[in-house]
DNA sequence: CCAATCGAGTTAACGGCGTATACTTACCAT
DNA sequence: ATGGTAAGTATACGCCGTTAACTCGATTGG
């Protein structure tokens, strides 16, 4: 019986060469560098055979897709686990890993953050359930600001506001990773896509025409959001 | 001497026609689906004879983007002209504006404020230049700004702080559209990093997994955004 | 130990793409 | 009328994803 898992054991090795090769090539050239042609050349294979590991190209694509959340989850929780015990200074080298990670691997975010190829469409529509990797990354800033939250709240928009104005909303949100206040929801949000268009627009290099030095802005940015969430006065007003 | 005039003319309605069966591929299946061969398949021409017009598919491709900043630009002025004279209401509209462009027209959103293309690398480049299409949309933004900062400055990090910890980093904005106090070069940073962070995720799907109706969301933002612009407190310390 | 099976990989082909080169054709100015 | 020039075509090269038919070696059951 140890037969069959010699076979499994040489298949997983030829999945992982796979996506080693398709990696290479996504940082050599960007997501459309990646081609079954060029990963079974590099492999001293015909392009055909890799159908026998992945049904198509864009299936390949999703499974690194999937990989490289993980690898930047893992990454990203490192970076909090050594910033100390204090959720303030975690989320702060939360943030700054990544954009760290980001900027130093510009090929892997537009595939993770940038518009959706045809392949990767439907891979971004699967981020409804919470085993997914991109799910399971936004679930390590969701579980911080939870905790951060019941720690000590910070003023947002009235409870009441939030509630009329978004309605339900953030449901799937705050349903994705048990139920969650909507004041954490909102500040979630609020801050992730603040994060994101500023580390997006450094890395897609839409800011060079303006700025110098991103990483000072972002210091600025990520000083100015976690104030927001020390400042324990009453929540502003309407 | 007429008929040179002719000969352009013609020349210009080919160019037109190209633009315009090359924009109905991008809506229709997004920056990747632009082709040469499509183009001319669908005007009953053969690929080669473009190059008559464009130097090659990356040229064309920039000359699109050009002529879509043109035509947000457009759009977005003329929501704000509609928006009465006082720049508050009139910077509302300009954030809805460019919102429901974006929303309503994916594909070309994602040519111009997605990740660069191989092709248009080259185009991103060069938005130093003052009348890069690209240059001249976000002077809007510049230039609604100033507005409002000269009339009733706003709350921002102190200038010392800004200039210590920014240093020369906004000089190219700065220098931009004539000299810009940092206070309204950090601003116009920090909100168009915020109003491009939650369009970009709404159009890319990125906000699918959270929230349904991304709209109210935007609201809440811009509405806090413009509620920082009027807040003519003193600048918080540091 | 042998035969049946199955999986990995190959070759060949189809249609699509950008693009370079060489050729034709129609129009324009002299 | 003629020579030049711009528009457009034909052909070809090398990429690409994908499919179908085939080979071959390893595994498995008898």
């Amino acid at each position: 019986m140890t037969v069959p898992n010699r076979r499994e054991r040489l298949r997983k090795a030829t999945v992982t060469e796979i996506k080693a090769h398709a990696r290479r090539l996504l940082v050599a050239g960007g997501p459309q560098a990646i081609s079954l042609r060029a990963i079974a050349r590099d492999m001293g294979m015909t392009a055909p055979a890799i159908y026998r590991y992945f049904p198509g190209l864009d299936a390949l694509v999703a499974e690194l897709t999937g990989d490289l959340y993980d690898e930047m989850r893992e990454l990203v929780t490192q970076a909090r686990d050594a910033a100390g015990e204090e959720p303030l200074p975690r989320l702060a080298a939360m943030t700054r890993a990544f954009r760290s990670w980001s900027v130093t691997h510009p090929a892997e975010f537009t595939l993770l953050f940038g518009a959706p190829l045809p392949g990767v469409a439907g891979f971004v529509e699967q981020c409804t359930h919470a085993d997914h990797p991109g799910a399971r990354f936004g679930a390590l800033f969701l579980q911080i600001l939870t905790e951060l939250w019941h720690h000590s709240p910070w003023p947002v928009p009235p409870t009441q506001t939030l509630r009329e104005r978004l309605g339900d909303t953030l449901a799937p949100l705050r349903q994705s990773q048990g139920p969650l206040p909507v004041e954490v929801a909102y500040t979630f949000l609020s801050g992730w896509v603040r994060l994101y268009g500023l580390v997006a627009q450094e890395v897609f290099g839409h800011l060079r025409w303006a700025v110098t030095d991103p990483e000072a802005l972002f210091s600025i940015e990520v000083d100015r959001f976690l104030k927001q969430l020390t400042a324990d006065a009453p929540p502003t007003h309407h």
